[in-house]
DNA sequence: GCCAACGTTGGC
DNA sequence: GCCAACGTTGGC
C-alpha cells in the first residue's frame, strides 16, 4: 500500500531522513493516524511531505522498514508525548521505522498538487484534513511520483522487501 | 450522551 | 499573526 506522511521541515525534513538509515516515526497521538501506522507493511510505499512550511508539499519518497511496534515515548515521563493512562503490557500508540528511497527531483508543491488529475480521493486535499499519517490510492502516487519526476516502477522495485540502493 | 470550551494543526 | 477546522476534555 500507499502512505502520505507529514513532517515539519523545520523540525524533521526529507534531508534529514536520508541522512541517516531509518527513523522510527514515533509521537503520532491520533487513533486514526495510528491505525493507519498499523496497517502498514514492510516495504509500503511513504510520500514524505512537508507541513507548516513555505512552500508545503511533496518532497521526496520513503519506505516502510519496520512494521508497527509499540511508541517508546509513550513510557518516558520526560517526553511531551508522555502518555499516563497507557501501560506496557497494552500500550495505546505505535511508531514503524520509515527509510528514505529517493528525493523528488521535483518537489511538488500543495499548489500543484491542487491542479492534478487522479487525485480526487487524496484525503491531503480534502477540507479540514488534519490527519498525519493517510493512505494514498495507486493512481494518485503514480501521478504524483511522475509529476515529481520519478519512474513509479523503478521506485516501486526499490520499495520491494530487500529492494533498495542498487 | 450532549455540547461548550479549549488546544492543535496547518494553510495563508 | 490570523483563523478555520477538527479532536479532546469535562461538566452536567
Amino acid at each position: 500500500m500507499y502512505w502520505l506522511v507529514k513532517s515539519e521541515p523545520d523540525v524533521f525534513s526529507y534531508a534529514d531522513l536520508a541522512s541517516r538509515p531509518f527513523e522510527p516515526w514515533n509521537g503520532v497521538r491520533n487513533y486514526q493516524a495510528r491505525n493507519f501506522l498499523r496497517a502498514m507493511q514492510v516495504g509500503d510505499g511513504l510520500l514524505f511531505y512537508h507541513s507548516n512550511t513555505t512552500p508545503p508539499g511533496v518532497a521526496g519518497v520513503a519506505r516502510v522498514a519496520r512494521a508497527a511496534y509499540p511508541d517508546d515515548l509513550q513510557f518516558d515521563p520526560e517526553s511531551p508525548y508522555f502518555d499516563r493512562g497507557s501501560s506496557p503490557d497494552n500500550p495505546r500508540w505505535s511508531m514503524v521505522d520509515v527509510a528514505a528511497v529517493a528525493a523528488l527531483p521535483r518537489f511538488v508543491s500543495l499548489e500543484a498538487l491542487r491542479t492534478l488529475e487522479d487525485l480526487e480521493d487524496l484525503a491531503l486535499l480534502r477540507r479540514g484534513n488534519r490527519l498525519s499519517v493517510m493512505p494514498v490510492p495507486e493512481a494518485a502516487w503514480r501521478r504524483i511520483l511522475e509529476v515529481g519526476g520519478l519512474d513509479p516502477d523503478e521506485i516501486a522495485r526499490q520499495l520491494a522487501p530487500g529492494g533498495g540502493v542498487g
